[in-house]
DNA sequence: ACAATTAATGACCGAAAGGTCACTAATTGA
DNA sequence: TCAATTAGTGACCTTTCGGTCATTAATTGT
């Protein structure tokens, strides 16, 4: 179906350490995708530019290459945090809307839009990736979220409550908003910034004190 | 490693009507449990008690019988909200506690928690049944929220703003507390009923005007 | 410059699984 | 009761794909 007509001038380069970054990114859009299961390694090698055997010299299995790619996309995106809470001074409010107005800033780009879409999809088939994420981010956004909760109940901008009990409900907006767009992105996305405004005004109304 | 303990009694019934239901039964429990690319048929059949053959005297290929399992469980769980927010008498955030509640009741249930593995792991890939769950739940359940917010606009309970123009936020707590269990359940699994009574502060807080 | 090393290749293997079909036996109905 | 029908079977076909390996050629070190 393609004669000769560009001779494909495949030099055959050498790039040892490279390599296994490239691998990982086709690989990442290949799960993203397809999913686990239906990802043939085959096209993550071409997308790639080298062949499925190369693949083998860096990672043992199709599996330990989806564990690396998931591992590799872990970006320390909350590790400053919990330095901003304790150093806080203003209200609680205000906290809350800078900690989930960098949840939408964060989460809502491409590369983490892609990580987002695997985890969602085979997150609950690979306990090692679940646990990774819970420890690594999840587990971490929930600790400085109860931190902002008991600052606020001890600054006396809060009362004990159910909520200031279970503060994850306050960031249930955001988790929706990624999660409807993966699953219903091309029948109705949701835009971001919309969603964003409705949250803080939902925030706002909920743990403001004015009037 | 079973000599001829049991013979099994296999008298090979058949049962012509009753087939199709306890195949897509079993064919839920493995796409829950599997995916749809890593479920293999034959389990199917033998969760079924019969063999892989006989599925395909009932369906024509492995997707069309995910999809006949998928269109199986859309039960009308949300049928009778649009006639009950039509006739409520109370307030808006009474209003809004019901369907809460009723969201909760609904969605964590063994059978709508398989069904909700499946949509939030195969979803995207599958834009027949997105579309599907989209038009007969999810934007039923929208439809529902927006008539409740213009109620409350035209009734004088609240005002225009961000939150009222997408009431979708409001709901964002549950769809987190499904999609947390999906993926997190086995570390951390989050008790619905207390996420309910955080979900219902803070719909009081934003939304309830005593004090 | 050239030998040793090793990244990269692509042909190949074997298992797994979707799908088919000729055959078996339970059901139906005349 | 017995022939016609058809649900159910299981052996089989075919393709796909993860994984291997002998071979090739780019790189490295001396």
């Amino acid at each position: 179906m393609e004669p000769a007509s560009e001779p494909t001038g495949k030099p055959r380069r050498r790039r040892k350490e490279a390599r296994p970054h490239e691998i990982i990114v086709a690989g990442l859009a290949e799960f993203a995708e397809r999913g686990f299961a239906a990802t043939r390694l085959e096209d993550v090698a071409a997308r790639a530019g080298i062949v499925k055997g190369t693949i083998y010299r860096y990672f043992d299995s199709k599996e330990m290459l989806f564990e690396a790619a998931l591992s590799s996309g872990i970006g320390s995106a909350f590790e400053a945090l919990p330095e901003i809470v304790a150093d806080y001074e203003g209200s609680t409010l205000d906290l809350l809307r800078l900690l989930v107005g960098r949840l939408y800033e964060t989460l809502f780009t491409p590369e983490v839009e892609l990580l987002a879409r695997i985890i969602i999809s085979e997150g609950q088939r690979f306990p090692a990736v679940a646990e990774l994420y819970y420890r690594l981010l999840v587990g971490k956004g929930r600790d400085v979220l109860r931190r902002i909760m008991e600052r606020g109940l001890a600054r006396g901008e809060l009362l004990p409550s159910p909520l200031s009990a279970t503060p994850e409900a306050l960031i249930g907006p955001v988790v929706m908003a990624i999660v409807w767009n993966t699953i219903f992105g091309r029948l109705d996305p949701i835009e971001p910034k919309r969603f964003l405004d409705a949250h803080l005004d939902l925030l706002e109304k909920a743990l403001g004190h004015n009037g």
